[in-house]
DNA sequence: AAGACGATCAACCGCACGAAC
DNA sequence: GGTTCGTGCGGTTGATCGTCT
């Protein structure tokens, strides 16, 4: 037995909303709230709608302090370091960023920002293969991005379930940029070309009245005295800053504080007994040494 | 001028999930 | 514990508009 359907589709309009509906929904919104109840709020209202109708209509036009028109910049970067960490979770995006919906913010990444990101000519006669010809053409981090992206959007990370950040989830991918493959930890071999921890993470998105980032520290042991570690990190598109570490009698432990942007985490261990890597996350970038609540992940490889 | 085609975005559809029964 | 129902979410569709040939 299939489900029954929410409401009499024989009966129910469909297609754009006029302005008279608009009012009628607006008004009995605005009078009587929604009931907690979407199904019947139509009949109620005097509206011949789907109650899912009226609810996506209040919810993404109709309801106050709704924000439309073109996106800033820092509302660019929120959605892609969100995007490149949670994937389309789009209800969650839309939750850091006062004013959009979830249905504004994937229009705007499926039709404009994905494109902004990748370099693609917003053209009316750009055909597919000249995409693909193009995004050939990229230079390789740009590329390898786009490909993370796809992947982490498709596929569930092999980590235990990210960790939370006030909302704000931080997944980490061991990544093969050969094949644009997602890694177990076992296949994980950080002298292998290619292989890449992609690490989605805000440090220092702000938005009108809002400031936020978290620091990420990185600590690796069982790592000898010579090894190097290497860390790169890029910003959307571009080749950002390069940090190398060559581990001395100096603790092993790294800080990424305050930095911009989408971290790829390249950790280059010149040692040959492998090594056990944890991060701390936390919403504090000013002070890593006293983040509050960290979360943390430890894999080895 | 007109047709073709791509871009945009509002709206729909189907599924998953949780609450209620 | 199983079923039903309402809600929320993400993917997809289709109407409309703008640009190009």
């Amino acid at each position: 037995m299939g489900r029954a359907p929410c409401c009499d589709k024989a009966n129910v309009k469909k297609g754009p909303w006029s302005p008279e509906e608009d009012r009628k929904l607006k008004e009995y919104i605005e009078k009587n709230g929604t009931g907690g109840n979407w199904i019947a709020l139509p009949q109620k209202a005097g509206l011949k709608r789907c109650g899912k109708s009226c609810r996506l209509r209040w919810l993404n036009y109709l309801r106050p302090n709704i924000k439309h028109g073109d996106f800033s910049d820092d509302e660019d970067r929120i959605i892609c370091n969100l995007f490149a960490s949670i994937g389309s979770r789009w209800s969650i995006i839309a939750a850091q960023l006062p004013g959009r919906t979830d249905n504004d913010i994937k229009n705007y990444w499926n039709t404009k920002l994905k494109k902004k990101i990748l370099g693609l000519p917003s053209t009316h006669r750009s055909s597919k293969s000249m995409q693909t010809h193009l995004l050939q053409k990229q230079n390789p981090q740009t590329h390898f991005i786009s490909s993370a992206l796809d992947a982490a959007a498709s596929l569930s990370p092999f980590l235990s379930s990210p960790p939370n950040l006030e909302g704000v989830p931080i997944s980490p991918y061991l990544f093969n940029t050969s094949n644009n493959s997602i890694l177990s930890p076992h296949g994980f071999n950080p002298k292998e070309a290619g292989n890449m921890l992609v690490f989605g993470g805000d440090q220092s998105c702000s938005t009108s009245d809002v400031s936020y980032g978290k620091g990420v520290e990185f600590e690796m042991s069982n790592i000898s005295t010579g090894d190097q570690l290497g860390f790169e990190n890029y910003l959307f598109g571009g080749f950002e800053e390069t940090q190398k570490l060559l581990l001395n009698d100096a603790p092993p432990l790294m800080e990424f504080s305050n930095s911009t942007g989408y971290v790829d985490m390249k950790p280059l261990v010149g040692g040959t007994n492998g090594c056990n890597f944890t991060y701390n996350a936390s919403e504090d970038t000013s002070n890593i040494a006293s983040m509050k609540n960290p979360t943390q992940e430890r894999f080895s490889f």
